[in-house]
Formats: C-alpha cells, structure tokens, sequence
DNA sequence: CCTCTCATGTAAGACGTTACATGATTCA
DNA sequence: TGAATCATGTAACGTCTTACATGAGAGG
C-alpha cells in the first residue's frame, strides 16, 4: 500500500486533516490515485496506531468550519518515509485507462461510434492538458521535482492528444468518413 | 470490472484457454493491466455462468499438453461486448508507477540516492522501449487501432524517457555531482 | 527419475469503491 | 429555516494479490 507514503510525504509540507489531504492528493495525484474516503480515514487511524503519524483534535482552532483533527508526521514516520523513498521501486508502471482500453478493440466496433468516442475523447485530453498547465503555473516556486513532475504532465498529456488527432484523421480515412470541416469544404469549392 | 471486456476482446481472435489468456494479457496489455490466476479463473467460470463464453474440456486435442478448457465467445458475449464497446468511458486515466511516486518527494531525499533510482529507471525504460518496438513489428498486419495502440506505448515511452534524461541533467547539476562520464573526462585532461 | 514448463484452481487477506450516516458551520 | 459546504466516519461489497495445492507432459 503507498496511499501510506502518499499521506507521509505530504505531510512533510505541513500538518493536515484528512478532508484537506484528500483534496491535495485528488489535485496533484488525481492521475496517479483516485482516493476516498473509505480510503484515508481507517488509514490515518492506522498510521496514528503505529505511530508514524500524530494527531491533536483541534476543535475550531482556526475558529471556522466545523472540528477537525490535525495529523503531523513523527520522527518515525520520517524514518520510514525515508526508508521507503531510497528503496528500488517495485513492479512497473501501470497505467489504465477506459477510453485506451476500448481503443484497441475498435478493431471489432462500428466506425462511426469510434470516431465520436475518438472526439469525445480529445475534448477530454484538451480539457484535462489546460488543466495540468496550470499545475505548472502554481507549482513554479515549488522543489526541482515537483517541477520536473508537472512538466512530465504536461508532456505525456500532449504526445496522447497529438497521438490521438493523428489517430484520428488515419480512422477518418480508412473508414471513408470525412471530417465535418472537409465535407464543408468540399460544398464551398463545388 | 473490465478485466472480463479484455478477455472478450481477446476471444474475437480465437478460442483460448486461461494460462493463454493470461499470456496474451500480460504482453499485450502489460502496461495497463496487472493479471493473475487468482483472477483470470473465478472470471472465466462467471463468464461462463452467464453464458458469455463457451468452454468444450479438449483433453489432450492437440495431443500435446495436459488438459485445457478452450473457451468461446458466445453471441451473447458478442452482443454485450458491442455494448460495452460503443459506451462513452467512464472515470479518467489512472498512471499509476513506483518510481513516479517517489520521484515527486525526491525534495525530501538524498540527491546521491535519488540519482541512482533515476538511473536505474532509465535503464528499466530502455529496455521497456526495445520491447515495445519489437511489439511494434509484431503487429505490423494487425488491424488500425492494434497498431495504432503500438505506436502510442512507443511514443509515451520515448518521452517518459527523454523527460527522465534531461531531468538527470538537472538533478545531477542542482546536486553539484557530475556523472561518471564527465569525472573522467575531467580525470583524462588533468 | 527428476525437473521444468504448461495448466487449472482455491483460500486468505489486502486493498479499493460505493453508499450511507452524522453533525457543524456558513450563507441566503 | 433550509441548502450548501466542510468534516469525520463506517459497513458492505467488490476487486486484486499472494501463496499455495494439484497434476500432466516433455526432456535430460
């Protein structure tokens, strides 16, 4: 389980309760995790148990919003932090996608669907890149590798929106189907 | 669930067995999904239950091996596989991978180990390349969108490991190490 | 005969998701 | 007062991983 190393490293910038932990990592690794809160609470509980993690019930310290219990990571939550961070990883890289996973079915499917789940899908990757250039904007002042992090972001999102307009026009030929703009064009010039 | 769409996409080939199905999954599909027994045959038992595929026990059919249960997709398989297939995706993308998790809190460790993780990774990421252009090749006859995925694991790989080598550069600067190469280079004109 | 690979399976437990329950504070 | 948001939590369920058990056939 590495929501646990999540959850400690984050705590390296500051003291945070779990709501607020959720919403960090649902910004910043919402690609990598997708976290709730079956999820954070009975971990947090766990953590606190073995001590790695702190808690003090700070109710309606900061005066608003409802009572809250603040967690601060511990010397020995920073040793195992540590421990775990100089490790090799382990297995590679796992990267699921719904849309990716009927991609390479479509083989088997109706053209014409594919071409509308192809454009639904590069209205959601162009969404998806304004939103992680952003990411580069807010973390500029942030650690070398945490740039480096959102800069990857925003690299791999371009190479699968590049990859997949190309796509696009290659499933638009095979398939005899013109491009709403070519068919347009086409009356114009007739 | 969709590991039970992978196996019906899979069965649109041909008949299989699960130590088969397994094989294809994992070379195939290697990036995105993880796959074992404990998985690939409580599924195909459901699928079978709900009459999604068909299974004849060839015993020693093709007179080599022990004994496999050669499944088939059956029309109800097709229908709900159509149906699957023409849905608009549900959530987004998940990347989830052990380096890139430890490589966002690389700020809270060791320049000197952190450098030798990112080495270590571009190593494993040259040899995931070679391997996805040998993919590559293989699926030279395979329909569009097969092919289409191929080049995609190839081009995501090349900028994962572009953005790792120059971020190398970077570290290795910011760290104030220089690589081997550049120490004897320095050693070699002293 | 022994070992390796092919092949099928199960059980226990870890992990993740969904849905719900609770309650305080804020603002219209 | 009522709705929205912030905040904490749990129970039931589903999925995934790990480890093990079994056994046939191939090749040295």
């Amino acid at each position: 389980m590495s929501l646990k190393y999540s959850i400690l490293g984050l705590l390296h910038y500051q003291p945070m309760h779990g709501y607020r932990i959720k919403e960090h990592i649902e910004q910043n690794f919402g690609h990598m995790w997708s976290i709730n809160y079956g999820q954070i609470y009975p971990n947090l509980k766990k953590m606190k148990d073995e001590a790695l993690i702190s808690m003090n019930e700070e109710i309606c310290q900061g005066e608003k919003g409802p009572p809250r219990k603040l967690y601060t990571i511990t010397d020995k939550g920073r040793a195992e932090f540590q421990r775990w961070l100089a490790e090799s990883p382990e297995r590679g890289m796992l990267l699921r996608d719904p849309f990716l996973m009927r991609f390479v079915f479509f083989d088997f499917g109706e053209d014409e669907r594919s071409l509308e789940l192809v454009d639904e899908q590069i209205q959601s990757w162009e969404n998806q890149l304004a939103r992680r250039y952003a990411n580069l904007a807010r973390w500029e002042g942030a650690g070398v590798y945490v740039r480096l992090m959102a800069e990857l972001g925003v690299k791999t999102n371009e190479v699968l929106l590049a990859w997949l307009k190309e796509a696009r026009q290659e499933i638009a030929a095979e398939a005899g189907l013109e491009s709403r703009e070519n068919v347009t064009a086409f009356l114009k010039t007739e």
